[in-house]
DNA sequence: TTGAAACTGTAGCCAAGGCTACATACTGTG
DNA sequence: CACAGTATGTAGCCTTGGCTACAGTTTCAA
């Protein structure tokens, strides 16, 4: 692909974004690639250590999806290096999986709280908080936890 | 668990006992699934409002796609209602697509306010503001208008 | 007026994440 | 122990949303 202004200087007085609006939604998409693996993970945690272990069909019946699609995640889980599986033996989580069931967990919990502090209804604060915390980047979630204890 | 429907004809949604989680995930996939065709048509009228056209080279590079995926998402604008495009004449929204650009601006403008508001960093904001925006329920939206309304 | 460059569109590939239908393994009563 | 019922896994299909390669159309400047 040929350059088609070579040669002005960019003296135009145009938008001046036009590589950040691009890269702003890339890295959204690449968060959002990301969400289901969190969900599962935090969940995953979430049941061995309410239970002692972790279904397939109890994951899928908790995030609504039909077991097939559960266990074809759990594979990429286990492809990427997030979770262990032996059949009909349980989903158990790596180091990294737990790692990252940790942080998720802790976000989760900033980002519903951040809601409820500015007034959001807890009913849609926790629905919300579902798809919102996979968007939410380290200095939003630093300036969330600081507005809560400066306003705690 | 002995769940013991014993007669349910194959009919539709079923009624579990706790589906508060697993319709929370639901719907956050829904929200998702409609944030591409929000994008897509905030952009296009943004493009139409600012140089009088959108074009799908345009359009592609301001997404951060190449133009064949742009011109694919640009049919299903079109088969969904949203817009309209002849072979080289630009892309243009019909009504529906310019009610849907109006709220998903707005609705863009008071989660960056809101963001900026609790003390994000202006550079995060508008980067965590393009995922966020699609997972902010219409009461969530509401509540961030009354918290900056009372604290501007 | 004409031809090269840019734009637009088509074809065909891939992975993720849904689904249904079916096959296999486990497990707890009777 | 047997076997029915549940859980688990496999196969195959679909849509979305990416990509590259290539083909057709428009435009503009020489
Ligand atoms: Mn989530
Ligand atoms: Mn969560
Ligand atoms: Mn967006
Ligand atoms: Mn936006």
């Amino acid at each position: 692909m040929p350059e088609s202004h070579a040669d002005d200087p960019p003296k135009r007085a145009e938008m001046p974004a036009e590589p950040t609006q691009a890269s702003r939604f890339g890295k959204a998409r690449t968060a959002q690639s990301g969400a289901l693996m969190e969900d599962y993970v935090e969940l995953i945690s979430d049941l061995i250590g309410s239970g002692g272990e972790a279904r397939p069909t109890d994951i899928a019946r908790r995030i609504g999806v039909t077991h097939p699609t559960a266990i074809k995640t759990i594979a990429r889980l286990k492809r990427e290096g997030l979770a262990i599986a032996k059949p009909y033996r349980g989903v158990f989580l790596t180091e990294a999986g737990e790692t990252l069931a940790e942080r998720v967990r802790a976000r989760h919990r900033v980002v519903v709280d951040l809601l409820l502090a500015v007034g959001v209804p807890a009913e849609a604060a926790e629905q919300d908080a579902e798809g919102l915390e996979h968007h939410v980047s380290d200095a939003t979630l630093a300036a969330f936890g600081r507005f809560l204890r400066e306003r705690g």
